[in-house]
DNA sequence: GTTAGCACTCACCTTAACCGAGTGCTAATT
DNA sequence: AATTAGCACTCGGTTAAGGTGAGTGCTAAC
């Protein structure tokens, strides 16, 4: 059985209906809605051929059909077009994005934001991983007898920092003189990258201070084993609620609760190794709680280091062509920003 | 009509079933599982005595009754008694608290996980408010050529960066130096106090880079004005799907969204201005997507100055003596660890 | 190959009957 | 005078029956 034009409008038209209403959809209303120029009883016979091709389903006997992932997976494959946000959007877009973003972090919070309010739809995204990019500086800052502040900047303004104690603490000055001490030896190694010769030569560098080498050497080794990608973050959960396909309390509980347990998301987004948008319907996102959802992800870059993934989350039937209009759009946005910070930073060294 | 010891009895009775079933609670329920040697006709006179007063309401001509906010209220002042953790609860507290907790922002992460852990309720705290701590460092960091992070570090190792961008960025040991100065200007003041005094003498210290003074200050500035409050950190939102009061998904959302715009929220926990710990019963909270909530506050400090809210959200029928005893003794076990931290800076001075 | 027509299915809604937990009231008991 | 037993009554919730309508598959005509 051929997959001709016409079965192809017809799924397309359940498709779309079905994104809309969520409700299955029956011969007559594809007949009524759409413009396809055939008779009920002739969609009738396609979503029969339809049907035994895999790509839609009919939850109860007599019901109309709604799309199965398999469906879904050839729409978001073959029909769905890739159109570019209107300006409307792109304004608010910018207007956003261009305040408070100087620290990476800042700037993912609000785009997540922004995309769970643009789509109605659940933002996700992970922190950067820093153990893949360069060090900036590193600094040093006492805060009392015992307590020593380690502060890592990576590229792209990434911080990290770490308040650790101490047994001995050098004054102020020594403290700045052993950070530049610090910096210079490692300004623009990747974090993941500092092996035994770079660790020997910081113990001869702070001889002496073996208690902070051993610290900087546990904070650092901290970063680079951090489980290869970022804490996720997430933004517009409570859209969740609002999906009829949620309606019953107990699958929004166990939804949420998979996503607090982040470790099979976190696989799932880590999945995507840069390069394209990917997109995971149903089943294919293999969490048994999220059958019923799909997930768009892409991955965000600066530098020459891939550094974080971010994706959204909705119901399998959510609206493809928006949300991949609007993930990709952002994006974009987001590497202009970072590259402008690259940009100042290629200035400066 | 006097509220005898007996009448006492039964509410307590009413009270205590309807938290643990969430379900009307009828004479007979009373006469059999509680002992108190009357008969369910007698104890159907009480009750009814007891309605007239104002403490327990019918929902239905003909069901149970429920405890009303008056009565949860004369509960909660007259019934309720403090008791203390359990010690094995205490011995989970302590090994969970006694780790990763330098700065205070993890401390109270931590804390509150446990908190909606433990009581299976939802966990709220606010930041610290920095406006009333004293200023303990200032120092800065370049990044690039333009970006500049300002660190502030104040007691209790509670840290506030910035990055901001400059026009000229002076060399790395021009910025140590006029950290230097400025934290000799700064150090012990609080940073709500900081008036025109120090900001003339701030920019007579630091003559030559006016736009560094002017980027400090309106850092300061932007602290001190931070809302009286500090920004609100949730815990166990997801408990409150588990309550039947929000079985019905439209009511669960009408709450995260009130936990949302956090404003309404923050009034109420700022309502409490240090000692005791309060309790706000249904319509008590004054907000509206509340009636069927409570929320126990209590507030933590550290130094001399209050710092922070924490409390716990849940059902009206919550288990107001598990709630309280678990709040009182985070609070101990949160001081004790903050005022070790405080000692040390002592010690440091 | 397409369409009209028709019998059939089945989820969903409405209605009615029923059940049972609970009450209030009255009369008997202590 | 306080307590209790007994009883009629109320009313939310559950179940069963019937009706409705959207939808299907099939057949026969176009």
């Amino acid at each position: 059985m051929a997959l001709d034009e016409r079965k192809l409008k017809i799924l397309q038209a359940i498709i779309t209906d079905y994104i809309a209403t969520a409700e299955p959809v029956g011969s007559r209303t594809i007949a009524k809605k759409y413009d396809l120029g055939i008779s009920s009883a002739t969609i009738r016979n396609e979503m029969s051929d339809l049907e035994e091709m895999g790509f839609i389903i009919q939850p109860h006997a007599s019901s109309g059909r709604i799309p199965s992932d398999l469906g879904y997976r050839l729409y978001v494959d073959k029909i769905l077009r890739r159109q570019k946000l209107g300006d409307e959007d792109k304004k608010i877009v910018n207007t956003m994005i261009n305040r408070n973003v100087n620290q990476i972090q800042y700037l993912m919070d609000e785009t997540a934001r922004l995309i769970s309010k643009m789509t109605n739809y659940t933002a996700i995204f992970s922190e950067p991983v820093v153990k893949n990019t360069k060090i900036n500086k590193i600094r040093f800052m006492s805060l009392n007898d015992t307590d020593l502040m380690i502060i890592l900047a990576a590229e792209g303004n990434v911080i990290r920092n770490k308040i650790v104690s101490v047994n001995y603490m050098p004054d102020e000055d020594t403290l700045y003189k052993l950070s530049t001490v610090v910096t210079d030896l490692m300004h623009g190694i990747i974090i993941e990258n500092i092996g035994q010769d770079i660790v020997d030569k910081l113990y001869s560098e702070l001889n002496g201070y073996d208690e902070i080498a051993s610290l900087i050497m546990s904070f650092i080794d901290e970063l680079s084993k951090s489980s290869g990608m970022g804490k996720l973050h997430f933004s517009g959960t409570n859209n969740i609620l609002a999906f009829p396909e949620f309606s019953d309390v107990e699958k929004a509980k166990s939804l949420f609760k998979t996503l607090e347990k982040t470790d099979s998301l976190t696989n799932l987004l880590s999945d995507n190794k840069g390069g394209d948008l990917q997109i995971y319907i149903g089943n294919e996102t293999g969490i048994e709680e999220m059958k019923d959802c799909s997930i768009v992800t892409t991955t965000y870059e600066f530098g020459d280091n891939i550094t974080g993934t971010i994706g959204i989350l909705g119901p399998t039937r959510m609206d493809y062509s928006q949300v991949v209009s609007v993930l990709s759009s952002m994006v974009e946005n987001i590497e202009g920003v970072l590259n402008n910070l690259e940009d100042k930073k290629k200035d400066d060294s």
